[in-house]
DNA sequence: TTGAAAGCGGTACCAA
DNA sequence: TTGGTACCGCTTTCAA
């Protein structure tokens, strides 16, 4: 491949040149432009980009730090990400933290990052006080989603609201007796999504002067297996409740399959509601609030390139909160009367 | 942060000095070689990959082709490459070719990789003439996985015999009366996964004498919504399947969703059959053919490393060809006597 | 076993 | 508007 030394032989002018020339630079004659831009096409010239980078300091490139991305959110998320960034000629670095077992995920260290990408972006993923004091002698900027950590810019839904309007989807159509999946031992996670929504599913009800028992508030991995089995003795029991409350769409496709094997029709014995839209919540037939989640991505990769393209550009004041909204589908339905009797009325599929 | 000479300065040797001791070359006493680790300890020194990048040529880093990534075997897929590449101090840059559209694709090119990866792992995307020429002229190793492309290593299953495996499983149900989702028509699509699960459908059938009517084989856009769409008119005909095989879980997701909306019970009135496992597969209960997808990208991950690391290793000679396996759960069954009525039988849910 | 020095391929400052 | 030329920080001969 030919160097910038090539184009500038073929050109017949200095290296200098040919940089300012073709990085659209000023002080550069139109002639000339268009001579070196010429060259560089003949020659199929591509800048080496790890020897601008040494240059310049810029890598162009950007890290996108996640907990696992098999999950649908992540890989979604990233995915918008990529598009946004890739406008702007800039690439993603995938930073996957999944570990080995749940909880022990791997932590993020200077060769992951240093003098490798120009800023971070975190998805939904607490860092401790190490890590964060990493990317800050790194002088790297960061742009979060989903978990404020900080005072970084954070791209979010409004987690309290998004669940305050599930729960009183529910209650609105009738139901007293709900239940909650998703719930997260206090301390054993540091994320606020799982915490937050938990809070106000509580405190919606209690709104209405509704009380939960504390075993109808179930924890959860948030995996749609996990949350199946989670709820299972819950929908066997004598008195069981009439609606579920979900904390993510895919553990209520989890309720659902639990309710189906639990001999419970969705809705007719229980109404399931998540938040989310899932890509799949539609086809089964998911009520749900629903999140943009491309558009997370993209904002959040827009904030951090304009930070990174413009030095200039001051950081936004607070978190960018994006709005929900409730999407109703065949999930969730107001409660036949007498529910309270054991859920044995018709039986299991498999 | 420090570099090499401030490292080489505190321990009282050469640069190249430190270089060597750092990377473990040999030729460096050991005496020398502690002082050196410590002095870079001390120091928080890590190399600037760009530095060394420039001056090696090697970047250690790997591109991952991707169609889209939002679905879960592309996820899954990349989570196992990214875990096997950071083993080895490698890492993942992401090119999702994603286009405005759907057929729309972006085009690889040179900027994309050029002096910017070692190595390229292709997921399940047919790349063009031109692209593979590009590929070639940069003279980069390529692993595919999933779709062959010329005489690159690729990691796959055998689609003929994954999808044999499905078909009998239901013909051995009993099942005369079946239907495919996920056919593609001739030359939309260079993809040999969807061409070789469909000709096996049939060749499968034939082989028990069976035939199946054209309009029996829908294609798809691999979706569950697309799938559920795509068989709705079929299932709600006065003549229907009793059983569908569909070339993907996640199409059959979308049956298993259609039947429950056209009041067929899954699998009383209809036996659903998928393949691959996908990660929601279980707590559907839907019947498949397991393919290991993390396991795929760490072969992948590790076949390219091989080149990679040790320019000497051969590449392996064909194929590698990872098994599958049927994996029965309650999507299938025996077909039920004088199932030709048509399937009016319960109210849908929704 | 160690050190000196010439690149790697651009960028950016300064002079012309 | 252009060109000359020090770097950027590390790798890699080649000598010592």
């Amino acid at each position: 491949m030919s160097t910038i030394h090539d184009v500038a032989k073929a050109a017949g002018v200095s290296v200098s040149t040919v940089s300012r020339a073709l990085r659209g630079l000023d002080r550069v004659s139109p002639q000339t432009r268009d001579r070196v831009a010429k060259a560089a096409l003949d020659l199929r010239y591509v800048a080496s980009p790890t020897a601008s980078s040494l240059a310049s300091g810029r890598t162009r490139v950007v890290a996108v730090v996640v907990p696992f991305l098999t999950r649908w959110f992540f890989a979604t998320l990233i995915s918008g990400i990529e598009k946004a960034l890739r406008r702007q000629g800039h690439h993603v670095l995938l930073v996957d933290l999944e570990g080995e077992s749940y909880d022990s995920r791997l932590r993020l260290s200077q060769d992951m990052l240093w003098k490798r990408v120009d800023g971070v972006i975190v998805l939904n993923t607490p860092l401790d006080e190490q890590e964060q004091a990493l990317i800050d002698s790194l002088g790297l900027p960061v742009i979060t989603i989903g978990n404020r950590i900080r005072d970084w810019p954070c791209v979010r839904i409004d987690d309290r609201a998004a669940m305050g309007v599930a729960v009183r989807h529910v209650l609105d159509l009738g139901h007293t007796r709900i239940a909650y999946v998703g719930a997260v031992e206090q301390g054993t996670s540091m994320l606020q999504t799982p915490r937050e929504r938990a809070e106000t599913f509580l405190t919606t009800l209690a709104e209405r002067g509704l009380r939960c028992p504390p075993t109808w508030v179930v924890g959860s991995d948030w995996t749609a297996a996990g949350a199946a089995r989670d709820v299972a003795a819950l929908l066997r029991a004598r008195s069981r409740p009439t609606a579920v409350v979900a904390a993510s769409d895919e553990m209520a496709f989890g309720v659902m399959a639990a309710a189906r094997r639990a001999g419970l029709s969705v809705p007719g014995d229980l109404s399931v509601v998540g938040i989310d839209d899932h890509v799949l919540a539609e086809v089964l037939d998911l009520t749900t609030v629903r999140q943009d989640v491309p558009h997370q991505g993209q904002r959040a990769a827009e904030l951090l390139l304009g930070r990174l393209l413009d030095g200039s550009v001051t950081p936004p004041p607070g978190d960018e909160v994006v709005p929900v909204q409730l999407v109703v589908r065949g999930s969730t339905a107001a409660p036949v009367r007498a529910a309270r009797r054991g859920g044995t009325s018709r039986a299991a599929s498999a």
